[in-house]
DNA sequence: TTCCGCTTGTTCACGTGCTCACAAGCACGG
DNA sequence: CCGTGCTTGTGAGCACGTGAACAAGCGGAA
C-alpha cells in the first residue's frame, strides 16, 4: 500500500459508470474538433454530452490531469489520452454471427469500421445463406468458426440469432477464444468471468418506456434514466 | 405524512434499478411458464433472470406481496401482475422513423408485436423510400407524423435516421404527441422533461467491450457489468 | 513582476443500490 | 391441532455513484 509516497495513481480503477460514459465524451470531442476548437472546458463538453460539469470533471480526472486550470483541456490531446484508454488505437475485428434481419443491417453498417471497429467476418448455420457475400464479405459456416477467428483476427463477437441458438453460439465463440461479447438475442447468456458480455435488449428498452409513461397516465413523474438535461440542442 | 398509519404501500416508488430487471423478471416467467411450473422461488428466478436472489425478492417487494412463503412466488399470478405494473396490458403502437438499414431490419422483426408492440407506422423524409411497403406498412412522410400518430394511436416512436437528423425527428415526434422515445443514432438528444428518452448506441457497447479487453490483456481485471453470474445454462 | 479572473481537480456530504442475514409466516405431515 | 421445514419480506450495513462547493493553479493584463 505505502510503497512509494506519491506514486499511487499508476493505471487508477476506474468505475464502471466512469467507463460507460468515455465513449460519450469521445464522441463529443470529435464534434468540438469539428468545429475546430482547441480546447474545451468541463462546462461545454458536459453540454455536448448531456452530464453536469462536476461529473465530466470528475470522470476525466481518473484518466489523469489533463486539463489546465484556467482554460479547459486541450482537445486533441484528451482525444488521444481517451482513445488510448479505451483501447481505440487498433482496430477491434468483429464477427457477426447470425446473418438474418438484423445481422444484415449490422453488416451493412459502415458507422462500426469508422470507429474502429470493422466487421471482418460474417458467420451463419444456415446453408442457405452461408456462401452468400454482403458488404464484400463471404458468410463462412459457424462450425469454422474458429479458423475465421484465427485467420480474421477477430477479437469481438456480435450474436444476432434467435434466441434459442445463442447460447450455443456464445459458447462456440468463447472456445474459438473470442473474450467480448455483444448480444442481441433476448436471452441471459453465462459466460466464464474472463469473457466480456454486454447485450442490447430492444423489448427490455421499450418495456421500460411503457413503464414510466404509464405511471405518467397514471400519477405525476417522468424521467426514464438517459439523458433529457441541458437545453438547446445537443448534437 | 402521517395521515392513515399503515396506508402508506400504495403506489411504491419502484427504483429506477428495479425498473430496468422488471421485463428480464417477466421473460423469465414466460419461460417458467412454458416449462409448465405453477410457482417459483426466487432462487430459481434468480437463475434464469441472472442476478441473484436477495436482488430478486427485494424487487420483487417493491411490486407487493405476491409471494407465498415455504412455496414461492405463483408463477402465472406474478407474471400478470407485473405485466400490470409494466404497462402490457394494453399494446403500445410504436412508430419508427428512418426506414435504412435498421429501419428495415426493426420493421420487418417479429419479436415486436409478441411482446405487445406493435409497429404501426413507418415515416422516412427520402421520396424514394416513401410509399414502399413494408411488412404490410406504407411508408409515409413524416411531414405527416401529427396525422399518422392520430391515426395509429401511436404512443412510442423509434429514431433510426442518420445522427444529423435525430434531433430534428426527436422534436417533430414530441410536437406530434409522442412522449417516449428510443433513439437509436449516435448523438446526445435534448427533450423535455416530461419525455421519456432512452437510447440504444452500438458503438458504445463496443468501445466499452475494448476498454475491458485491452485491461484484461494490459494486467488482470475482467468484468464489463451485464450478467455472467449463476452457472450452467441461463435461458 | 504582480494581480485578477477563470477553470480544474478534489473533498465532502448525500442518496441510491446492493448484499447479507434472519425473523415472520405459510404449507404440510403427523 | 401442533411442530417442522422452507421461502419470503425486510432491516441494517456497506459500497458505489452523484452533486455541490471550493481551494489550487494557470494564463493573460497591466
Ligand atoms: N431484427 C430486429 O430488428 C431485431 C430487433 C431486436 C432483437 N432482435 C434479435 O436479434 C436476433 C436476430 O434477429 P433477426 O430478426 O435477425 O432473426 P433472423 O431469423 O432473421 O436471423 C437469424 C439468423 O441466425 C441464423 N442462425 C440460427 N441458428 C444459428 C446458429 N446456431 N448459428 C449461427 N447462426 C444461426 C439463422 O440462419 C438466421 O440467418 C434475434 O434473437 C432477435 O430476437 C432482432
Ligand atoms: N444499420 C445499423 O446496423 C446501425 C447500427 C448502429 C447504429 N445505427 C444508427 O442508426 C441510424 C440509422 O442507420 P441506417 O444504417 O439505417 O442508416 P440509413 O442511411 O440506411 O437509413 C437512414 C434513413 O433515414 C432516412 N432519413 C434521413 N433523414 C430523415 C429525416 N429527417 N426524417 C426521416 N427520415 C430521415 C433516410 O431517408 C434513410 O432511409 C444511424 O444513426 C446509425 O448510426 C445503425
Amino acid at each position: 500500500m505505502a510503497d512509494s509516497p506519491k506514486r499511487q495513481a499508476r493505471r487508477r480503477k476506474i468505475p464502471e459508470a466512469t467507463v460507460s460514459r468515455l465513449p460519450i465524451y469521445l464522441r463529443s470531442l470529435l464534434e468540438a474538433a469539428g468545429d475546430g476548437l482547441p480546447t474545451i472546458s468541463s462546462e461545454r463538453l458536459a453540454e455536448l454530452s448531456g452530464f453536469n460539469a462536476a461529473k465530466v470533471r470528475k470522470d476525466l480526472s481518473y484518466l489523469g490531469s489533463y486539463g489546465t486550470r484556467g482554460v479547459g483541456y486541450d482537445v486533441e490531446y484528451l482525444q488521444f489520452q481517451m482513445s488510448r484508454e479505451l483501447g481505440l488505437t487498433k482496430d477491434w475485428h468483429v464477427v457477426i454471427a447470425g446473418v438474418g434481419n438484423l445481422g444484415h443491417a449490422l453488416a451493412n453498417y459502415g458507422g462500426f469500421s469508422e470507429r474502429g471497429f470493422p466487421v471482418a467476418a460474417l458467420v451463419d448455420a444456415d446453408p442457405e445463406v452461408v456462401g452468400t457475400e454482403i458488404n464484400g464479405i463471404v458468410v463462412r459456416h459457424i462450425d469454422e468458426l474458429p479458423a475465421v477467428v484465427a485467420e480474421e483476427d477477430i477479437s469481438i463477437g456480435i450474436i444476432a440469432t434467435p434466441a434459442s441458438a445463442a447460447q450455443e453460439v456464445a459458447d462456440r465463440m468463447i472456445d474459438a477464444g473470442i473474450r467480448s461479447i455483444l448480444n442481441f438475442a433476448p436471452t441471459i447468456l453465462t459466460v466464464p468471468p474472463d469473457v466480456s458480455l454486454r447485450k442490447v435488449d430492444l423489448a427490455v428498452e421499450l418495456q421500460i418506456l411503457s413503464f414510466y409513461q404509464q405511471r405518467r397516465s397514471g400519477d405525476g413523474d417522468g424521467s426514464a434514466s438517459s439523458e433529457s438535461a441541458g437545453s438547446g440542442r445537443g448534437g
